[in-house]
DNA sequence: ACCCAGGCGGGCG
DNA sequence: CGCCCGCATGGG
């Protein structure tokens, strides 16, 4: 990994090896930055909820080297989130070998290598997967950039351009259930006015201890409309847990058809055979059979 | 018309 | 506990 930035357009350009955005974005993970994702630009606009990050990010694919190029007036603050938020530490090679124990995942991973999972903001990736249950991502994603553009302040970007920033749990709890459910979301509506006053009143998301998996599974699991499957997801996707496994259902089907002989298992033994046979990577072999699961359906 | 989508809470046995 | 149901909405 390369850097460099330059202080008079304050621009940072990093370039990264084993890094795919075209898949990392089409698997349907980083869902906070889709409100503003182009994919024919190659270009994510992004506002934290927290404000401490804008991003207007440019990215260009050749091979399996990417060069990312993010604007913001410090170069280190910026390099700190990019690295975060894009896990550019993880040695991919590392996790490939480890995760790679036959066939399926053989596959998955030279289908769509350099797909990285990647870390958002808490509270954001909470609404955006209480949105997701019982929906589909297509739905998702619209409803999310709805939300963003009703509910998120105008930020303006050293380049001039505006973005809206992720409105934070107090903004969210503003909104009326009749706005919310204009918006798209649905039955979710009554979980997402329940989730942000519990976020800004009785749980700092930002103060829960990132690494005990267990345990922060389990307080997610108090927020109203966060089950099982969805505090996977922000243990993965907003704590960085890469031992989390969510299970929806294209992930239940495939492991049932790939690992159960076809036959209907519990989510308990899922969880245990994840755990078993991918260990601390379980979350990237999840999402790489979940991308895989998606891409071929969509393909017959 | 019918089925499905990155599930969840509640109710019942 | 495990199982089953309803739930908004839009696309295939």
């Amino acid at each position: 990994m390369e850097k460099g930035f330059d202080s008079s357009s304050n621009c940072i350009t990093i370039k990264i090896k084993d890094f795919s955005m075209l898949h990392t974005f089409e698997s349907a993970q980083p869902l906070t930055f889709y409100a503003d994702y182009n994919k024919d630009k190659n270009t994510i606009k992004y506002a934290s909820a927290s404000g401490k990050l804008a991003m207007l990010v440019d990215l260009k694919e050749d091979g399996n080297t990417a060069t990312m190029s993010a604007y913001g007036s410090d170069g280190e603050a910026l390099y700190s989130e990019l690295k975060t938020r894009f896990r550019l530490k993880d040695n991919m090679q590392k996790i490939y070998k480890s995760i790679d124990k036959d066939e399926n995942i053989s596959k998955a991973i030279s289908r769509y290598r350099g797909m990285r999972l990647t870390i958002n903001d808490p509270w954001e990736t909470t609404l955006c997967f209480i949105i997701s249950q019982f929906n589909n991502v297509k739905r998702i994603r619209l409803i999310v950039k709805n939300i963003v553009d009703r509910f998120g302040s105008a930020l303006e970007c050293s380049d001039g351009s505006v973005i809206n920033t992720f409105p934070t749990s107090r903004q969210i709890m503003q909104a009326t259930d009749a706005e919310l459910r204009r918006l798209g979301t649905g039955f979710r509506s009554k979980y997402i006015t329940s989730a942000a006053e519990f976020c800004t009143n009785n749980m700092d998301l930002y103060k829960l201890s990132p690494n005990n998996y267990e345990k922060l599974k389990s307080r997610l699991m108090e927020i109203d409309g966060v089950g099982e499957k969805v505090a996977d997801c922000i243990a993965l996707m907003g704590y960085g847990n890469l031992n989390a496994f969510p299970t929806d259902v294209w992930i239940k089907r495939t492991m049932e058809k790939l690992y159960f002989d076809g036959k209907k298992t519990r989510l308990f033994d899922i969880h245990e055979f994840a755990k078993d046979y991918w260990g601390k990577y379980a979350g990237y072999a999840q999402q790489y059979l979940f991308h895989d699961a998606r891409t071929s359906k969509a393909k017959r």
